[in-house]
DNA sequence: TGACAGCATGTCAGATGCGACATATCGTGA
DNA sequence: TCACGATATGTCGCATCTGACATGCTGTCA
């Protein structure tokens, strides 16, 4: 409801209290967002590192190709939770995720 | 439906190919629960070091306090993405949660 | 002792995410 | 051109997650 709420009161121009609430709310929306494409990016990055199909991680995640795909596109109808699965299937860590606020070092 | 089929698997002592792809999933799915951890500690020590009580960083996410708190027990019911939602909410960033892998300096 | 603030736990109906499947698009070798 | 493997997109029914709310527990101040 999150989201909806938020969206329906922005979308009347809706004034609560201080309008830092709103910006700092999509200030976090941002971020989640960055994590789930940056993850997003680190799946498909690893799973072609090891020359594995989107099919066969899958297999291996014990979901479907097609997720797969989602995953890789960041798409909204994934979570974190499953992205964050499928960094981990391909082998990945925390670390292999880049921090996009910290971008330091690390090639590539 | 991961969880489950494979939850139903193993008590039926099932054999599938081999038995490394069970030991995967065990690790993938440990690997979770030590970040799902990880993430909640963090937004507890950084809501404590901001004076934040629950229902004030409920109100920050248009949350309830009841979810902040099961947040901060990374009960079964959160997803990752709420974990990270309130992560964000109390100015943490994807560097503040220590990865359990890498363990490296970092006080605290 | 009571009153109160903060945190934990349980439940619900509605929203969101899931695997599965069908199907479309793209690339590439014959 | 066709065939085919890989990836993308859309939809479905079911499972899980969500905010809200009620309620319980614990400490603390008077």
């Amino acid at each position: 409801m999150n989201r909806e709420k938020r969206k329906a009161l922005e979308s009347a121009g809706f004034r609560i209290g201080d309008a830092e609430e709103f910006l700092g709310l999509d200030e976090e929306e941002r971020r989640l967002v960055e994590l789930r494409v940056s993850v997003s990016r680190c799946v498909r990055r690893l799973r072609q590192r090891r020359g594995l199909t989107q099919q066969q991680l899958a297999a291996k995640m014990k979901s479907s190709q097609s997720r797969i795909a989602k995953i890789e596109a960041a798409a909204a109808d994934v979570s974190l939770d499953l992205l964050f699965r499928g960094l981990f299937a391909v082998g990945g860590r925390l670390g292999d995720v880049t921090d996009p606020a910290l971008r330091r070092r690390r090639g590539a």
